[in-house]
DNA sequence: CGCTTCCTTGATTTATGTCAACGTGCGTGG
DNA sequence: CCACGCACGTTGACATAAATCAAGGAAGCG
């Protein structure tokens, strides 16, 4: 299954009509190659794009060249969500591994949700969970240390893999650099390295060739006062269940 | 006028029957005294409100005790505008003035959808607009040193005064202590008072017992290489605006 | 009047940035 | 095949931004 009606059945709302219709929405992918420039900062957004492999950032630049990512993209999230709305994106997107993307136009989005207010609902609800993660990244940044900020970062992530449909063995190992983890969290990659020897002398997590390991995701928790926001299955309250199925038809 | 319908009918797709609904809907309205705590961290979300005046904060705690302000909420912004979609938020949000406060159930906010496909795509616009603001949060506190990110803290916050229909005169004072401010860059106290202090002396700003007046918004803007969004006004793509129109019926 | 909150400043410590150098693997092109 | 450049990781020495500790002043408030 796609990651992205992996993580929309976990909420519980999905019927199979409308896993078929999210399939039908992703049925045009294309393949790009790491380091490509999906989107460009202050860009037009084009299509609406869903991460089906591969992972991204969502970044900005500062006048003075530094580059801030604001966010991590992994299967299952949306690129240019809102793409009908805004004529342009403040952030730009680039893939930090080989991915497959869904594409369709912006416009197909709001069809959908005049087909099924539950899919509606669903994909708000994605929305919403993407506040959440910008929420999380400035906690972080505004209010742990380096070493902190790490293990907090590489939690999250693996919980979102997780959440995406991962096999909890595969959600161990992530493909990111240092330097990547330094200009998310605001740090220098020389400083973002000294940290992550320490994490790692300490057997928590493990760094090789094909990306970073985690060795020990709950000691990583308790280093950072990981607080796990509220899960999925019991999120959506009961009484919007019931309204989002009368209004389907 | 009230600061939502001023934000967005500068967006140009609201037509008089959507400011009658908008009036509609935030006919019960409420007075809160400044330091009400109106969303707990962790808690329930029972209704949506909308700030019609006053000013809040929306913020994180970590479990030593150290709070992060994610986004400061002024007149026009929503609080808990996805309630309908999640059980529980994440994030608290405290009154900083008194304030008046609209509210409703999170149902009638999905009635609204059905009834005006424009207002709907409005409400995600002003959802879009949300997340870019955290977006900007995690710029600042990312990639900028400490009077760099008051400074664009502050440009944002006169920004947003304006678009919610504050006068230009009025957009120049700001009722938030130095305390907060730290609190939302991740930085002492003590140290966020020493970079006003040279701000201050610079003549950029001042600051009274009522708030925090800036008196060379251009310059504070040059310091800190802010970028300003996208304008609301060219923002929404025209081809939207057709597609709405119609299915408004 | 005492309490609290906020602002202010100085002295000192600490976390992190910067600069510099070097190793490794890896792809590219000769 | 080798030589080369390139991106990434690693480590040391040093510089600096910012945190912490400490103390006090001013304004609001019961």
């Amino acid at each position: 299954m796609r990651p992205l009606q992996a993580r929309l059945k976990s909420i519980g709302i999905m019927l199979d009509e409308d896993i078929a219709i999210l399939d039908r929405l992703q049925r045009r992918t294309r393949d790009y190659p790491a380091g490509c420039i999906v989107q460009r900062e202050k860009g037009r957004m084009e299509a609406t794009r869903i991460v089906v492999t591969g992972w991204a950032i969502r970044f900005r630049t500062t006048p003075d060249g530094h580059r801030q990512i604001v966010n991590f993209l992994l299967p299952g999230d949306s690129i240019g969500l809102y793409g009908a709305l805004f004529e342009k994106s403040d952030s730009g997107v680039e893939l930090i591994t080989d991915a497959t993307l869904a594409e369709f136009p912006c416009a197909e989005l709001m069809d959908l949700f005049r087909e099924s207010a539950r899919l509606g609902a669903a994909l708000c609800w994605i929305g919403g969970q993407d506040e959440r993660f910008l929420e999380q990244q400035i906690l972080r940044i505004g209010a742990l240390n380096a070493t902190s900020r790490i293990a907090h970062l590489l939690v999250e992530l693996q919980q979102r893999m997780l959440a995406a449909g991962a096999a909890p063995a595969d959600a161990m190992t992530m493909p990111i650099t240092q330097k990547l983890i330094a200009e998310a969290l605001g740090i220098s990659h020389v400083h973002a390295n000294r940290c992550c020897r320490k994490l790692e002398k300490r057997g928590l997590i493990e760094t090789g060739q094909q990306g970073l390991t985690l060795l020990e995701p709950t000691e990583l928790k308790s280093i950072c006062g990981y607080q796990s926001s509220a899960g999925p299955a019991t999120d959506l309250p009961e009484a919007s269940l019931r309204r989002l199925g009368r209004s389907t038809g």
